[in-house]
Order: C-alpha cells, then structure tokens, then sequence
DNA sequence: TATGAATGAGTGTTCATTCAT
DNA sequence: TATGAATGAACACTCATTCAT
C-alpha cells in the first residue's frame, strides 16, 4: 500500500471546469453510490468503483486525491438537495412548523436510498472523514435555531437539538434496515418523539 | 494457503479447559476491545490484537476460528451483564417502571465504553455477524413484553419495541460520541422522548 | 483479508490485451514452471514465482485469481502444444500407426522437461483441480477411438485406453525420475509393453 | 515454523518397548492412515493425527521426531507384509510363475486401501522422504532377480525390471482411482502387459 | 510420561495508489 | 488527458514443533 498524500487528501484533486470532466465525476459518484448498494462497505473499493464507472482507475485519482475524498464527495452529493431543504425549513412560520418540515426532509432524505444513506452514515464517523461533510454539524445548528423560536424556545437548544436529530437518525435507520417504505407512518412517530421529548405530545403515537 | 473453514465460522473453537487457557481467552477479548477503542474499526485486525494481549498470533486461532467469531465473543461479553440486567427489568411492577429500568439499563451499556459498545454495534450490522449475538432481536422482545403491559397496552407493540429501541441507541451513541458522562440527564431526556413516543410525557426533556 | 472468491477461481481474471501484459504472463508462467522444477511442490508458493518472475505479488493476482489458476494454466501451457499433436495422431492410417503416434507424442511431452511433467501430473489429481485441465479424459478418448479402429478393434476399448495410458504415464515418469533421456529406447519399450497388452507384441521389448 | 531437527529426523524417536508404547505406535499410525484416506494429503498434519489418535500432539512428537518420520513409518507398515509376500515369490519355481506372485502380490496391495496407497507413493517422492521407505528399490532388486532366472533370462533386467514396476503401479494407481475392485481382471490386463513387455505374451489382455 | 497451550514463520490474497505509455 | 499494468504493505489464517505443567 502506498499512502502519501502531499495535499489535502479530502478535496477534489481538480475542479472539474470541462463539461466531459463535470460528466465523469458524476459517473463516478454515482458508480460508487450503487456500488455501496450492492456490495456494501465490504465491496466498496476504488477498482470496483472505477469498473462500474466504465472509466479506467487512472481517472479515477485523476479526480479524486484517494478514496476518502471520493466517499467525501458522494456525502455532499446526496447531502446537497437535501441540505437545501433543510434551509428551507427556517422560512415556515413556526417552530413546530419548522421541525415537522425538517423531520419530513430528514425522513425523505433516508428513506431515498436507505442503504446508502445508512452507510454513508458509517463512513462519516470514520475518523479521516469525521464531521469533514459538515452536514450533521450545521444541520444541529438548523434544529438548533428552529428550538430557539418563540412557541418552543428550548433553554437548552443545542443539546437538544443532538437528542432530536438523534433520534431522527437512530428512528430511520432502523426503518430504512428493516425496508419500511410508509413515509407517512414514520414521519408520525418520529415526530410523536420529538414533540413528547419536547414536552408537547401530539398524538399517541402509532395509533 | 487458506483454506475454506471446515466447521462454523462464528463458534469459538475450544472450550478453554485448563486456567491458562481461560486466562488467555480473557487477556484476547480485552485485548480486542482495547485495540477497538483505541484504533477503531480501521486498526482492529487478529494481529494487532494477539500483539496488544502479548500472546502470538497462533494462540488466537487457538480459540477463535477466526476474526468475526473473536468480534462475536466480545459482543457476547459485553452483553453479558446487560442482558442479565434487561431480564431484569420484567420483575418491575408496572410497565412504566420496567421501561425506565431498560432504559436506564441501556444507558448504563452504552456509556460504560461508549467507543467499545458503539463499535461493536456497527459490527453487529455486517452480514456474517447479523443478528448472530442475538443480543438485539431479544432486547426488542422484552420491550415489545412491556409495552403490553396493562398500563401501557400499544397496540403496535412490536413496533414501537423497535422504535423505542432505535431512539435510546441513537441517542445513546450521539451522547457517547460528544463524551457526555452524566447518566442521569441523559436517561432523562430518554425517558423524555420514550413516554412521549407512547403519549405519556412525564415532564419537559432537558429542562 | 481473505474473502470468498466472486468469480470462478480457476479461470484466469483478466484477458492480458497490451503486450506488456501477455509478457508478464508468459513470464509468470515460466517462472511457475521454474519454481516447480527447482524447488518441487514445496517450493512452489504464489510469492516464490512472483519473486521469480522479477513481478510483484499483486501482478500474478491481476492476472490470477489464485494459486490454482495459475497451475492450471501452467499445465494448459504444457498441454496446449501436446495436446495438438495427440490429435493428429489419428490422421495415422492404421490403429497401430496411430497408437505408435500417440506414444511417442506422450514420451516426447514427458521427457521434454521430466520433473515439470511429473509435477503437474500430481496437482492435477488434487480435488480442485481434478479433471479441471481436461486434458487426461480427453487424451483417453482420442486413445479409445484408436483402440477402435480395424486393425485393432478392442472389445473394451475405453478400458484399454486408460490401461495403456497408465502404461505410458508409469513408464515415463519412472524413466524421466531417473534421468534417461533416450526418447528411442523408451519409446520401442513402452510399445512393447502396449503391444503386448493389446496381445500383438512386435518384438521383444529391450533387446 | 520450527524446523530444527538435532537428530535424524526420520528415524523412530524411541524404540517403543513397553507394551503401552507399542501401542500408541499402532493407533497412531492407523490414525495416520484414516486422515490420508479421508481428507487427502491436504488435511495431513500432525494435530489432526494426533486428535484422531485420541492422544495428545506432545505424545505424538515423543514416538516421532517429526512429520516425515510418521509418514515414513506409515509407509514401512503399509509395506511390511507386502515385502514379506515379495520376497516369497522368489520361492516359486519358474520366473513366469514368480513374476506372476509378484504382480499378484503388488495388485492386492494397491488394492487394499487404495487412496491409502497412493497417497503414500506421493509422498514417497517428495525430496526428505525419496527412497527412505528403501521399499521401491528393494521391490526393483527381486524381481530383476526374477527376470534372471532362464526362462526368461532377460538381457537388461534392472531396466526391465523397474519399467515392470511402473507399469504394475501404473495400471494399479489408475485402477484404485477408478474405483476398480475387480482384482482378477486387472491383474491379468497386468499380466498382459507385462509378458508382453517381456516378449512372451500370454493372451489377449482385456477379452 | 502425557498433556495441550503456546509459538511464529510462512502462505494466499486484497486493494489503495502510482506512473509509464 | 486517459489508460491500466504494476506495486507492495497489510491482513487472515495454518501448522509443525516446543515446553511448562
């Protein structure tokens, strides 16, 4: 094995300017995406990416300094519109308001692709990957602001704020394992969760 | 040369008779856990193990037919007390007891290691390891038990076993990741999102 | 790491297409067969031939799937241009001209390079490889429809074969154990023992 | 590995004279016998032996100085009584007669256990055991003796004889791992050749 | 003398990464 | 710029042999 990364070993190598440069990034992402699907954390290796890419694993580290980068890439890639919505969420009205939004994305978001949110979950708490997405981090800093509204005003929004997208994490993922597919019913209880740890039930949940 | 194993894969592979070898199967599972905590997923290999509990390589193999049946033995062990502690639970009056006692039981597991204890759990999801401690599956039995009890009676209990199940992990491990230690905030707010999940909020979480 | 392997094992991994490629295998396989002859089936590891072969280990493994691939293809590599000239011994007019043929096709191939041929002779009767060259059942055949001809008209002509192989395989390699090389002598002594068993002996053998 | 040999490594660690020694000696190598025939040269190593002998791998290294040592007694026992037999033949009256003894002899050896007997002449081959047993050479001396007597007064009997040999164990090794048990027949296709490598067919083999 | 725990060099194999073409 | 052949450190696992008990 050789591993001497001389810069930063996240970023992408070269900012892909070209339209066909732009395209086989994409190809990549997505090659690595399914991938991760079909064989796991196990099968999940540069070689198999590149070969299901249909690009020679030259290309590869053309675009991407190692694979970390490329699994960091794919992060942000499926983190991107979601992270849009989420923004999105601080324009509803309410506090409440804001957080069903922000559990209904969260939930979407995972149930999407729930295999490969799950793994790619695991992969960011690997230490050269931690918190280097930045998504959950920013995303607590979201809930965090929503907490802070008038009709929740949380006293100790930070923390609960973890809690909250805790439990949505923990909540989806056992979902997304055991192939739920009812968004609907999910997002219910998830949200019967989050309100009763808020001290404002909604409804029993699961009824 | 490496050959296909000839009997299961996951069962350890010699009652250890003699005290040495009980001695030497105790320094191995600590040795692993010790290698886990301190150099993760990515450093846990048979080797660095033998290496950490100073006994060579070939006495692993003694005991272990491999590297996942080690990984199973210290699940098996750290899941020992706890799940002697989780049966425990059911002697409890009512189900609001018996839950808060699972909750706390839980907890208690998790933030006793928490690096250890969250490790082992993403392990405990790769395929040849799935379900294979059993630890899990039965966990949620005792909290689907409970959840019928009379005071609590959830019609999907099965479910709601799970998805309870679900947020103490989930929030487990976030608080064990941020190297939270104080107990008993953390199995309060527990406690604040589980019986609000069931409809019954005690008071408002984290206040 | 050592996992179960996805594709057949024994059938090479990669069609060598640049020439730098079909030259590191060809000089694989001359390194197999070097390593062979040197150092017996003791000697004859993956890294041996790779250290041999003046080629990194994860070279013979691109072209490998493993070690059985690579005996495999050595024994193909041996058998390819033999096994061309066992075909054309039934262009031979008569049985008897054909058996003569085939004979001294099968000497010629044993004493080219004796400890080679003995060699992959013992791997091939190993369990996974049994067979797997197909060039012995195919050889028996070929010896079968001779026995078939006019001339000779063998009632258990498929029996003969294989006798008459054992007879020549024994032979050779007991002659090629010990050193002789006078291809003229063995042939006309393994005639007469073909001969004789077929009971039309020609002369006496060894005079 | 631990490859050290002080003293000859071959050669019987202690004479075995207490009747208990003696028998250790024969379980163990009747254990030996059983893992050859059951798992192949691939599962032959001392441990397996050892357990199968229901004695301990220190008692095994007590009788035998090494693996080689073992397998070469094996080898010995396995010939004892067939050399006993061989030697017989030299009493019968004519050389046909005794050439016939001494296939007769060779065929229901081969034939007994006929893996078990295979599997040894492999290993009769390999560098630290070539010619140890001394068996082959032996066989090879009686019968050029054999090819001596007037009437068949063979002209170049140490050649004839040790290519006798190889067609005897030719025919018998292809015969045993076909599964043949019909010992009268193959020893008169045996015969067949054999006379008829001599010069003196006696019928048409096969008929 | 018997036991079996312990040893560790050796073997097959993988995969991230480099670099000549 | 793209290719894919080549690299080699690392890892899982085996087994002949030793030696303390």
């Amino acid at each position: 094995m050789v591993r001497a990364p001389t810069s930063s070993p996240l970023k992408p190598r070269k900012a892909p300017r070209q339209p066909r440069s732009e395209h086989t990034v994409e190809v990549l992402l997505e090659a690595a995406a399914q991938v991760l699907e079909r064989d796991g954390l196990e099968g999940f290796n540069t070689n198999a990416v590149a070969r299901r890419a249909g690009v020679s694993i030259g290309s590869l580290y053309q675009y991407f300094p190692g694979k970390d980068a490329l699994t960091l890439a794919l992060m942000r890639r499926e983190g991107a519109r979601f992270h849009a919505e989420a923004e999105l969420t601080l324009d509803q009205p309410t506090g409440a308001d804001a957080l069903k939004a922000m559990i209904g994305a969260c939930v979407r978001q995972q149930l999407q692709r729930p295999t490969l949110a799950h793994l790619l979950d695991l992969e960011e708490s690997r230490p050269p990957l931690r918190g280097a997405a930045g998504g959950g981090a920013r995303l607590i800093d979201i809930v965090a602001e929503i907490l802070g509204r008038p009709d929740l005003s949380h006293p100790r929004a930070k923390l609960a704020a973890a809690d909250l997208m805790a439990i949505v994490r923990g909540m989806t993922d056992a979902a997304g394992e055991r192939g739920e597919s009812d968004i609907t019913d999910l997002q219910a209880r998830i949200e019967a969760a989050s309100f009763g740890y808020l001290g404002a039930p909604t409804t029993r949940a699961g009824d």
